[in-house]
RNA sequence: CGGGGCGUGGCUCAGUUUGGUAGAGCGCUCGGUUUGGGUCCGAGAGGUCGUCGGUUCAAAUCCGGCCGCCCCGACCA
């Protein structure tokens, strides 16, 4: 591609709203210019690394015994109510109505649509297993999109789906994908590790998400130094320290005035703060059927420990949570800061499975400026539920092997799901084995968004120049700029690494040279020729990678065949990264 | 959805406090100059100051509504 004519332009500055690195970087070197919040175009240089990833994708999927398809973007919305996620999901799935006024879909997913084939085309175990899979465009409304192609509204997804008639053939399809997983990741340069996760408005029995860990992600991961355990902190779960043994002693009310915070609490009575019970109040979306019902709920966790809100609206099968306001707190006779569950009635209780074992807490009286001593769970008060509801923190132990856990922040570049017959049943998705029994199909569901993939790698291979992109994905192989006396001899060498088989984007511009190196290091092609009279005076053409200083001359009659050779040795590099990840779950 | 910030040529921003009819740099066009790390000089094009309404002789500037964008939180590839 002649630079002259690449439909692209470079910016000097950043456009002011963008934060983030990648973000910048991909607006300025041109892969990339914003619609409205959270949709982007591809611009030439950026649809060509879109492009490359996405074949990675295809040939790992491929490679696993992945049939690329092509579902549509809208869907019915009738098939989504088969499912129940039409009513389940908010605002954050499209809905739109058709010349006919018929409810319909964008897709944010396609599991209902993989569902709808399933009874269509497969009857019999002898079509089973299969994995399917197709790259294209979802719609998600994020309530926040943020950080360019890290969150945004439409974006691309290779999503696949494995069929199977047993738990078995879906345990093989889904360690499957997370070899493949690695593989693409590590194809494309980018470190990323796996974590236990949560299944979300997935659904299924288990999650795992790839994560390539940066400040700038917005997940929060627990991970063990020791024996290697790593889990979202959303469900991440721990080792909680006992309490002492003692007997219940008797309720005593005691006067605690201004005292709304645990630390203010424990401070004024001189107990740690695990011997105080937290109070928190959220209103959860429960699906009665069709119908959506908010209820109340109080969940009861020990004062030195942090709620879990995807943990509780597990316990609860909540479609959603929020933090209840202060008055639907005071119309139950709960004060906010002196709230416990004794005496509490009409809402649902849910206790963290530390407070049964935590005798004589200290918890609100639900009286302004009193507090009660001596509270006992199952004495005193009773739950709905009792479960793990605590966030694992920095600092817990570990629940495998009691060392410390740490903390990261990752950015969630895939994830892979056990559906199991969650889609299945609800669609008569079934097969019929030997002998002749209909079953549900056993599903699963693998994710990678292309462009979130894309952004990472700019966050991760870029320096105070510019990008620096992997050979595996850089939209162009070689950048080739031509400098005054030399731009005859560019356009041969052009043309013959061209002829060579060779991806070149040749900077012909009439531009100085300064800004054509400048160009050169913020679109970050890994490797760069230069071609002008300086070069050719000295013998040839220099040759420069992209991360060095240093650059090299090389006689013009060369300059394929090493090109060609430097080009294999970068693709063997990352090659050598691809390696195999024992399976943890 | 809660909190904060911002909307002025393609981009970065000044001008708003104290109303008087719009500016700089970059980019773009033309001419010259320069030519190995964003040359320099000159000329030029380009803006209903997000939008609607109000106040006023007069509004980018003051007041109100709406829209959009960004950041922080609750949520996701």
């Amino acid at each position: 591609m002649r630079m002259s004519i690449l439909f692209s332009q470079t910016l000097r500055e950043a456009p002011a709203d963008a934060e983030v690195r990648s973000h910048q970087l991909l607006l300025r070197a041109g892969f990339l210019r914003p619609l409205m919040a959270g949709v982007f175009s591809y611009l030439p240089l950026g649809q060509r690394t879109a492009r490359k990833i996405e074949q990675i994708m295809r040939e790992e999927i491929d490679a696993i015994g992945g049939q690329e398809i092509e579902m549509p973007v809208v869907h019915p919305a009738a098939l989504w109510q088969e499912t129940n996620r039409w009513y389940e999901i908010g605002s954050e799935l499209g809905r739109f109505k058709d010349k006919n006024d018929r409810d319909m879909v964008l897709a944010l997913s396609h599991e209902e649509v993989v569902a709808d084939l399933l009874r269509r085309e497969v009857q019999s175990y002898r079509q089973l297993p299969a994995l399917v899979y197709h790259i294209q465009t979802k719609w998600r409304d994020d309530p926040r999109p943020r950080a360019g192609l890290i969150r945004s509204r439409e974006f691309v997804m290779k999503d696949s789906y494995s069929l199977d008639r047993d738990q078995d053939g879906l345990d093989r399809q889904y360690r499957a994908h997370y070899q493949a997983y690695f593989n693409i990741f590590n194809r494309c340069a980018l470190p990323t590790i796996s974590v236990e996760a949560d299944v979300g408005m997935m659904g299924g029995s288990m999650a795992h998400e790839f994560m390539y860990l940066a400040p700038i992600g917005e997940d929060s991961l627990l991970l063990c130094g020791n024996c290697g355990y790593r889990a979202n902190r959303q469900i991440a779960v721990f080792q909680k320290s006992l309490a002492e043994l003692e007997d219940p002693r008797p309720i005593e009310k005691v006067s605690t005035p201004d005292t709304k915070t645990i630390e203010g609490l424990a401070n004024l009575l001189d107990v740690p703060k695990s011997r105080t019970a937290k109070a928190v109040f959220l209103v959860a979306t429960l699906t009665e059927g069709q119908a959506k019902v908010d209820k109340l709920v109080f969940a009861v966790l020990r004062g030195d420990m942090d709620l879990s809100e995807t943990k509780l609206a597990n316990a609860l099968e909540a479609k959603a949570l929020r933090p209840a306001q202060e008055e639907e707190i005071r119309a139950v006779g709960a004060v906010p800061g002196y709230a416990s569950p004794v005496g509490l009635n009409g809402v649902i209780v849910v206790v963290d499975d530390a407070i049964p074992d935590s005798p004589n807490l200290v918890a609100g009286a639900n009286e302004e400026d009193y507090h009660l001593l001596n509270v006992n769970y199952g004495r005193d008060y009773q739950a709905n539920v009792v479960q793990d509801i605590a966030a694992a923190s920095k600092g817990d132990a570990c629940p495998r092997c009691g060392a410390t856990l740490s903390e990261s922040r990752g950015v969630e570049v895939g994830n892979i799901f056990k559906l199991g017959t969650r889609y299945t049943v609800d669609t008569g998705a079934t097969f019929s084995d030997e002998d002749g029994i209909e079953h549900p199909v056993i599903m699963g569901s693998y994710g990678i968004g292309v462009g979130r993939l894309m952004a990472c790698i700019a966050e991760e291979h870029n320096d105070d120049y510019g990008l620096r992109w992997p050979i595996t994905v850089a939209p162009y192989e070689v950048h080739l700029v031509a400098l005054r006396g030399g731009f005859e001899a560019a356009d041969d060498v052009y043309r013959r690494l061209q002829d060579a088989g060779l991806e070149v984007l040749f900077d012909d511009r009439d531009e100085s040279p300064g800004v054509k190196f400048n160009d050169a290091d913020l679109i970050g092609v890994p490797i760069r020729l230069t071609v002008g009279a300086r070069s050719l005076d000295s013998g040839g053409v220099e040759l420069k990678l992209r991360g060095e200083k240093e650059s090299a001359l090389v006689p013009l009659d060369e300059i394929v065949s090493r090109v060609q050779q430097l080009r294999q040795d970068l693709f063997d590099d990352i090659a050598a990264g691809v390696v195999e990840v024992p399976f943890e779950g």
